[in-house]
DNA sequence: GTAAATTATGACAAATTTGTGAACATAGCC
DNA sequence: GGCTATGTTCACAAATTTGTCATAATTTAC
């Protein structure tokens, strides 16, 4: 059914181009405005713009009140990003209607977690949201794994790197790839990190531990 | 057979606006009318409306004028919206047969518990309104939770964050959910709180306190 | 076979999140 | 007005996770 639309809003150009780095190589096609004003404009002169993305904190025209012209007329879903000391506004977002708020930052596995959960929602197709492979549940809804039907405590670090192996089945991934995708896009450490991660999670899941295989001078590779 | 239809009467859009959402969220078709003369005539010029949700305070006609007049013709259940200040005229109420008062600011879970409850009592498919699980008994008809058949003594918030836990067994909710559907749409303050009502319902509920979980990094998740 | 590069591992430090008790605020009630 | 129950906030402790680093083990290139 072609590319779903996404507009996101932002006046740092920086943050537009991650979120539409992000967002277009899950296959969304991504426009972009630098303030609520452009969005408006654009959101009404463009059809079938399937979700929104604003930024609160914008000059000219805030993602409020952009949030506002936009509800006067549609039901489109909307994310609201949020810094992560600003105070809730959830009245605000409740009666606008804002679908669910994101933190910044945020890695970029949350985000597209979201934004995929929110159209799943209006589209009603409303498929289990489990990885599974060979004995491996992995259960995003209730954020828990099983491995032959028992339970692996994993801490959420491990969960979303897991899942994002999974979800990569059969490709090799660098680090600087899992970074990328699993940590928030202001982490700026050591790569060497993702090797304690994946020594853990080896470990955690005992004899299939081993799906998790090392690429020399690559990464890794989950099979 | 079809959304049910209600009609939600307030003179402030934003009001509308937010009825409109939970509501729809929940499967009604939503019907608008900013005061009780426009309420009346689109009540009489649309069939099947379920129920009408009037605000008290509105120019033009009031809420219980409306009310009178709607009355007149038919035996629609009818909630009031009051704010909080509000003298309850408990005398007029019963008088014109109001079925349920709401206060202002409501959580999105009291207005749709409530509107579901009269929806049930009027179509007399007197479904048992309890969630029940391994001997944790909650009656939401009765507001009472009863644990292996003993009484346990929640408060209003306690009860209600059960109830939501309840019914999204096995789900990972992160505070930010809970905050959203428990708590009323002016809430400003900590999501911390949510930590503090959840250490209170496992302290109340005993032995079984420990089927509310703690997500790491995520937030809790009844099981 | 050896050196260089890369990865695994364990220990530890730093950062984050959650639990808890107490203080504070508020509303309803006698 | 004072009481009491409920809800909220806060500060600090406890628990847990996450990141770093040094060292050992492994692989590759020559």
């Amino acid at each position: 059914m072609g590319k779903l639309k996404i507009l996101v809003v932002d006046d740092e150009s920086r943050m537009r181009k991650l979120l539409k780095d992000f967002l277009s190589m899950q296959g969304y096609e991504v426009l972009e405005a630098e303030n609520g004003s452009v969005a408006v404009d654009l959101f009404f002169a463009t059809q079938d713009i399937a979700l929104v993305i604003l930024d609160v904190m914008m000059p000219v025209m805030d993602g409020w009140q952009a949030c506002r012209e936009i509800r006067n007329y549609s039901k489109v879903p909307i994310i609201m990003l949020t810094a992560k000391g600003d105070e809730r506004d959830e009245l605000q977002g409740f009666q606008l209607g804002v679908d669910e708020y994101i933190t910044k930052p945020f890695s970029p596995k949350i985000l597209v977690a979201r934004v995929e959960a929110i159209l799943r929602r209006t589209s009603q197709t409303g498929e289990a949201d489990t990885l599974e492979y060979e004995g491996i549940v992995l259960d995003k809804t209730a954020h828990v794994v099983t491995i032959n039907g028992e339970n692996i405590d994993l801490s959420f670090k491990e969960f979303e790197l897991l899942a994002y192996f999974m979800e990569n089945k059969g490709v090799a991934l660098s680090r600087d790839k899992i970074l990328n995708s699993v940590w928030n896009y202001d982490y700026f450490g050591d790569a060497r990190t993702i090797d304690t991660h994946v020594k853990k999670l080896r470990s955690k899941m005992g004899g299939s531990g081993d799906r998790i295989k090392t690429v020399w001078g690559m990464g890794y590779k989950f099979e």
